[in-house]
DNA sequence: CTGAAAGCGCTTACAG
DNA sequence: CTGAAAGCGCTTACAG
């Protein structure tokens, strides 16, 4: 796709209106500054060239870049796909364009990423993975860059928090199911920091209310439909059978619930479910599953409004942002 | 988050590694130009000041931003993402980052999103939903950007397209559909252009064979759920029943699935449900989902092979890069 | 294999 | 409200 043609620069646009290169920067970056009719012959030049600014250059001169980095574990099926998109979608109307970073499940890739982002000059760095290395850590607070950690809400951020406390999760469930009268709950979890913080806030509030220890069992991987589905299975060889499984994610939740069905097992009379996360289809399977509402749109919002107060030179009074959680009841629990 | 350090520059490593600025440049970006003594006292110097390249810099210098632009209508739910995640771990891998754009459901956001890559001078534009604006078309082609559709086979790509034919899809299905012996199929069908060129492939095939014209209906908006669900409802009144119902896509005969369940509805028997995608739920959910599986990935890597040959000077010697796709017939139908 | 120097296309104090 | 000019931090032909 190479043209001839060769790109307009701002010159040639500042050349065609009549005026100089910096009049036309200032019509794109601060248009308040310039008097109206010599806008409006900018404007005309902009038109007749198919002028488009280089925010390569510049980004360099002014040092800020309009980039911010998005640095998720996956976006597949991911429950954080509701932060990113409402990131993008809000920072878009800023003018800012956001880079998509992988980490991965193991956040593998996040030194790269965020070198990767540094090395763009990204004005922010919003990650939903955690960054536990403290080289990493020290790297992102020597520069001038917004560090946002989101979904959870860290004792210590490297700068500022968007999230709500998993721990009270893990203790909100646990009264629930107190309060519905079960008895022997049996926990599924995946082993991220986040779902054995819920989880250990489940256990600690469980116990301490007089109840049992919970069985359970944990998953390495990432947890799908079918973790949940043999999980069911080696849960029906168990001496004691539970009255309520506990799952550290909605997609584990609704493998459970179809094994169940399968099986013949009525929920929630003989077996109740919990989930995480109130992906779509926990209001549209049968039965409805009862779990947790995390607003992620709303995460991605308030990270972006913690931009725009850095960006008009506020300071963030709280570094922890708390957006809290909901605990749906449905039929399953 | 700003602090007093300053951030290094590249000719404070050259400084500090003995050597000039241009070797320094050069051992990042063609790093079998230096010598190995002097690659190692360069490396030296990058670990003691923890420099990390200015690429806004150097992306104005080489004209060359190691950007590329990845627009989709959205990531909520979407079937494009599998075809996302696998760019951005391949292109993370030539040490690319991918701008994501969001281009909402009726691509309002595509002009703006456009510009916004052009501005950061992308490498490569990605675009899933389509370009229809002529001006736009022309824009793109005028700039040295290489511009990839996917996830279709249009007549005349703007540059290269990466995808499967929509109507051979839905020829597909009619003869399966009339292999098993189905008369009278319902198609229910989102109006997305894409969606609209795979039941069209499905009435020419049907009716061709002589096949009755189907019955249908057609949703404007993003289709859920929650659509299948009426659908089923809406089907249940029509005055001669269809025996198969030929979805859009997975969501909405996952709908329709729950709903006939609940109505007690046999299926395939009374009623065999057809969808579009592969989700990960169509293996997961009882009955399971006779679909289309699309590599999603595969466009994604087909994708960023496109630049690779690109950037190392070769010719694509066909624009049209067809990755196919699989009828999967499972319990539904 | 390496260096000196021009240039990439903007922004922004400074002065008017 | 506007302009002249220095500077942002790299890359790359050119010369050696």
């Amino acid at each position: 796709m190479s043209d001839d043609r060769k790109i307009p620069r701002l010159d040639e646009v500042a050349d065609r209106a009549g005026v100089s290169a910096a009049t036309v920067s200032r019509f794109f970056n601060n248009p308040k500054m310039v008097a109206a009719a010599t806008a409006e012959r900018i404007r005309e030049a902009v038109e007749a060239t198919g002028y488009v600014p280089n925010l390569l250059a510049g980004g360099l001169a002014s040092s800020r870049s309009r980039l911010v980095a998005a640095l998720v574990p996956d976006i597949a099926q991911s429950i954080f796909n509701a932060t990113v998109e409402a990131m993008v979608n809000e920072l878009s109307v800023d003018g800012h364009i956001v880079m998509l970073g992988l980490t991965g499940i193991d956040n593998a890739r996040m030194p790269d990423l965020i070198s990767a982002a540094l090395a763009r000059r990204a004005d922010a760095i919003i990650v939903t993975g955690l960054v536990n290395d403290p080289a990493l850590r020290d790297l992102m607070r020597s520069r001038n860059v917004t560090v946002i950690e989101t979904w959870g809400l860290p004792d210590d951020p490297i700068d500022v928090a968007v999230g709500f406390s998993h721990r009270a999760v893990g203790q909100d469930i646990a009264r629930f199911l107190r309060g519905r009268g079960y008895r022997r709950p049996h926990l599924l979890t995946a082993t991220g920091t986040r779902a054995m913080e819920r989880r250990q806030g489940f256990v600690d509030d469980w116990t301490t209310a007089g109840g049992e220890t919970p069985t359970e069992m944990t998953f390495e991987s990432q947890t799908r439909f079918g973790h949940g589905r043999a999980a069911f299975r080696a849960i029906r060889e168990l001496p004691t059978r539970p009255d309520v499984i506990v799952c550290s994610s909605d997609w584990l939740a609704q493998g459970v619930l179809v094994e169940a069905m399968a099986a013949g097992v009525r929920v929630p009379d003989e077996l109740a479910v919990v989930g995480f996360g109130n992906l779509a289809l926990a209001a549209e399977m049968r039965p409805t599953l009862t779990t947790v509402d995390i607003d992620g749109a709303r995460i991605g919002r308030e990270a972006v409004d913690v931009l725009r107060r850095r960006a008009a030179g506020k300071e963030i009074p709280d570094r922890h942002i708390d957006v809290g959680f909901r605990l749906i009841a449905r039929e399953s629990a």
